[in-house]
RNA sequence: GGGCAAGUGGUGGAAUGGCAUACACGACAGACUUAAAAUCUGUUGGCCGCAAGGUCGUGAGGGUCCGACUCCCUCCUUGCCCACCA
């Protein structure tokens, strides 16, 4: 007999959206779960993706509710963004009409996995009376110095008028018409995350609970490196370079610097010299090239002398200043000095450019003296040599002498570096948060008075996807009046990355409908912080760090009092088909609401967390789709032979099962939990099962089958719903075993095993080890070394 | 170039210092059936052996240990992230 799973899991998703299952309130009675999942960008239709991060996610929330934590599980959508520009010019729609389709379309499919979401907490980035709220913290920001306007280079698509993301520039061209990008300076608004750096990279400790992964790749990507910045006087100008390096051991080698080709001193060390003309060529040549093609070349480094000279201010050497394309403005100073013995890229524009080159770190390793034999710089450990004073130190000691005694004589300065940036958040797109400002000819950039949000987006914008932002073009949006002195002024017509909305929305869900404020504080002290966060590795540095960063200027705002928003984070790993990730453009997609309609949405939950653990890649298999669905009418199947009384070794799997699958939920791992099931499900086919064993099957499968759940359950003769229940608990002396298998091994290899006692005494065991007659051609007329006893597993002779 | 993760049967995976391959898929066999499907019950790492059993075996090589898939070192392969970062 077959369980029918589209009557049962259509009659279930009713019936908890009737009753509210999902719902959650402040409770002080009971222990607070904030679970939360990465909410998705509503494309219209659930991916695999979603399948596997939503339904890790429902298990671990319905096993919380078991347990009986008071859970809060809220699910919404980042609403906003360039995909809902492009469908609504292809379908000829808006993109406000279009993304509302996709986000019915999308829950419906979310409802039909059964997860259970407190819906009446349900936010969209897009709507008014959440993005208001964006707009909000866009002024406090601004109000504390926190948001800014600068101008900087950006990319730039001289057919669709618009700025690309680094990510949207392909082979140097526009990733929608193949124009090639060009560089063009914008005025743009930035968020001051750097005023955070230290506390970004610092509270990383606190984060016990997250992948290791992702906390190398925040600490990486913050960046922060120590070094020296030493000054090298240009020789006639009379004007100072500073040049930054982690490697200050190596400044003796130091025999040329090397400025970015934006330099801003470059212009006057080449006035007047014979390398003018080339230097400018080369500089204008350098600029045309977008940063994108100019990181990625892997050609030969280029650069140009300058004519100019500088001294090196440990050694009073004249090294020549030259500029190359390799040297980047946005890191360091803008200028390095060139150590070609001791780096390789230097070593190899040295070599290019017939530049002098001198050893000052040496070891046995490399060779000794002759800078000429030199196939590749030496970047080891050594000790010095050509360093004056500082020869025959261990190059890692000499590194802070040299800087300690650079610091003293004035010529250099200990410092740190960030590889963190200021955060670029203006688009000039449509489908985006308004930045509430306003540009008035007398006071200047005007924020939007508070009482005037929120600032929406006009819902008439023509909509070509050419020719900048359609905002630009609604008169009635942009021609207002300065709040402040009422001069004719301009909006401004950029709106928000969509990373502004999602750093926040964690504490959105906590009070979605207040209207007072981003959150209410009441509530936001109640939930947060989100005890357990899931979602993709490829959210590993932009979002979390936003997320970190608005957490902490909302804590210094006094709005809440813990500065990391979440507690323990789970990156899950990515659906594949034949070792490939799924997409479109593969062709290899299985969509999962095909495989609903086949086998019920508690075959594909209970299939995506048996093949592998959550953190790994999953490998789809239709065949294992079917097997998961065999073993649910295999339980299904047990109704039917139910016994008085339960056979005393079932019982003693049953607590082992409680015990195990207990651990093994409260870690994520539910492909074991799941193996365990099974093993009890065998173990009943074996024997037979009463009612109380069944019943404590089924809950604890509830979380992953909730439907096939509750349905047995109702069979059974309960009234309230199987998440009422309770967590069932292994009872330790069901536990406890009479006999123990003990596992003999003979110089390390298993050559017996016997059962004895469970309270056996050592001697009593080694006895009887030793009197086994299995043992004999292995011990006998062989000294014994040594007897290793491991208590109630093993012994091991060494003879 | 830097960082991180992974590598175990035909396949997905289990075991994180103590019986390698749990659980499942697939395959093979048996029961039921006129037959098939479904279901139930077995067998299933390689080699030697009729068997009892032996022996090899967790990417390669070395090390620590009574004992290593697990810890350490060197290397190979694959994947991900970052990257002319000074």
């Amino acid at each position: 007999m077959h369980y029918d799973f589209k009557k049962i899991e259509k009659k279930w998703q009713n019936a908890w959206q009737k009753h509210k299952a999902a719902r959650a309130r402040i409770n002080p009675a009971k222990e607070k779960f904030y679970l939360l999942e990465m909410f998705p960008y509503p494309s219209g239709k659930i991916h695999m993706g979603h399948v596997r991060n939503y339904t890790i996610g429902d298990v671990a929330s319905r096993f919380k509710t078991l347990e009986g934590y008071n859970v809060l599980h809220p699910m919404g959508f980042d609403a906003f963004g360039q995909p809902a520009e492009n469908a609504a010019i292809k379908n000829k729609t808006k993109p406000d009409n279009w993304t509302h389709k996709c986000i019915r379309q999308m829950q419906d499919e979310l409802k039909k996995m059964g997860f259970s979401y407190d819906w009446e907490r349900e936010i969209s980035t897009c709507d008014s009376s959440y993005y208001k709220w964006n707009q909000w913290i866009f002024l406090k920001m601004f109000e504390r110095g926190l948001a800014y306007k600068k101008a900087s280079t950006v990319n730039w698509c001289p057919s669709c008028q618009t700025t690309l993301a680094n990510e949207e520039v392909i082979d140097g061209g526009c990733w929608r018409c193949h124009s090639k990008v060009e560089q063009k300076d914008l005025e743009q608004w930035y968020l001051k995350i750097t005023d955070y750096k230290e506390r970004l990279l610092e509270d990383l400790e606190q984060l016990n609970d997250w992948p290791e992964r992702v906390l190398n790749m925040q600490a990486n990507w913050i960046g922060k490196s120590q070094g020296v910045e030493i000054y090298f006087k240009v020789k006639a100008a009379g004007k100072v370079i500073p040049v930054f390096t982690t490697r200050v051991d190596t400044i003796f080698g130091a025999t040329y610097i090397v400025l970015a080709p934006e330099h801003p001193l470059v212009k006057e060390l080449i006035k007047g010299k014979s390398q003018e003309s080339g230097a400018l060529k080369f500089i204008e040549k350098v600029s045309r090239e977008s940063k994108v093609v100019r990181a990625s070349s892997d050609v030969k480094k280029e650069g140009v002398f300058t004519g100019s000279f500088a001294v090196n201010p440990v050694n009073n050497e004249e090294v020549p200043v030259w500029i190359a394309d390799y040297v980047l403005m946005e890191y360091g100073t803008g200028a390095i000095m060139a150590v070609p013995t001791h780096d390789q890229r230097d070593f190899l524009f040295a070599k290019e450019h017939g530049l002098p080159m001198r050893m000052v770190i040496q070891n046995t390793a490399a060779v000794e003296g002759n800078v000429e034999d030199l196939k590749e710089a030496f970047e080891g450990d050594g000790l010095q040599v050509n360093s004056g004073e500082f020869d025959g130190l261990p190059n890692v000691e000499a590194k802070v002498k040299i800087a300690e005694w650079m610091e003293e004589k004035g010529i250099g300065k200990i410092q740190t570096h960030w590889r963190l940036r200021d955060w670029l958040i203006s688009r000039q797109r449509y489908w985006g948060t308004p930045i509430p400002i306003i540009y008035c000819p007398e006071c200047g950039i005007v924020p939007v008075p508070h009482k005037d949000l929120p600032v929406e987006l006009p819902k008439d914008a023509p909509f070509t996807g050419e020719g900048g932002s359609p905002l630009g073009k609604v008169k009635k949006f942009v021609e207002v009046k300065c709040p402040k002195c009422r001069a004719p002024s301009r909006r401004e017509t950029d709106t928000m990355a969509t990373f502004f909305d999602s750093s926040w929305y964690f504490l959105r869900f906590c009070s979605p409908e207040f209207k007072n404020g981003p959150f209410e504080q009441k509530e936001a002290a109640y939930w947060m912080r989100v005890d357990q966060y899931i979602g993709g590795i490829e959210h590993a540095i932009l979002h979390l760090l936003y997320s970190r960063f608005f957490t902490k200027f909302f804590k210094d705002l006094g709005m809440i009092d813990f500065s990391e928003p979440f507690k323990r984070l789970l990156t899950q790993g990515m659906v594949l088909k034949e070792g490939e990730v799924m997409s479109k453009s593969r062709g290899n997609i299985v969509d999962p609401d095909i495989m609903i309609g086949k086998y019920g949405a508690d075959t594909l939950r209970l299939f995506i967390l048996f093949a592998a653990p959550p953190e790994t890649e999953l490998e789809w298999d239709d065949r294992g789709l079917e097997g998961s669905h065999k073993f649910l009418n295999r339980v299904w199947r047990i109704q039917d032979n139910l016994k008085e009384k339960a056979d005393p070794s079932l019982l003693r799997v049953l607590h082992k099962t409680i015990k195990k699958v207990s651990e093994d939920y409260r870690g994520f791992k539910f492909n074991t939990a799941i193996a365990s099931l099974m093993e009890l499900t065998n173990a009943i086919y074996q024997t037979g099962a009463d009612k109380e064993t069944f019943s404590r099957l089924i809950i604890m499968l509830s979380p992953i089958a909730p439907h096939f759940a509750e349905e047995l359950w109702k069979v059974l003769g309960n009234k309230e719903s199987i998440f009422k229940a309770g967590w069932p608990e292994a009872d330790p002396k069901m536990l406890v075993e009479d006999n123990l298998i003990i596992i003999i091994q003979v110089n390390g290899k298993v050559r017996s095993k016997i059962t004895v006692a469970a309270d056996i005494s050592e001697d009593k065991l080694k006895e009887i080890v030793l009197a086994d007659k299995g043992l004999i051609p292995w011990i006998q007329g062989k000294p014994i070394k040594k007897f290793i006893l491991v208590p109630q597993k093993l012994v091991n002779i060494v003879v």
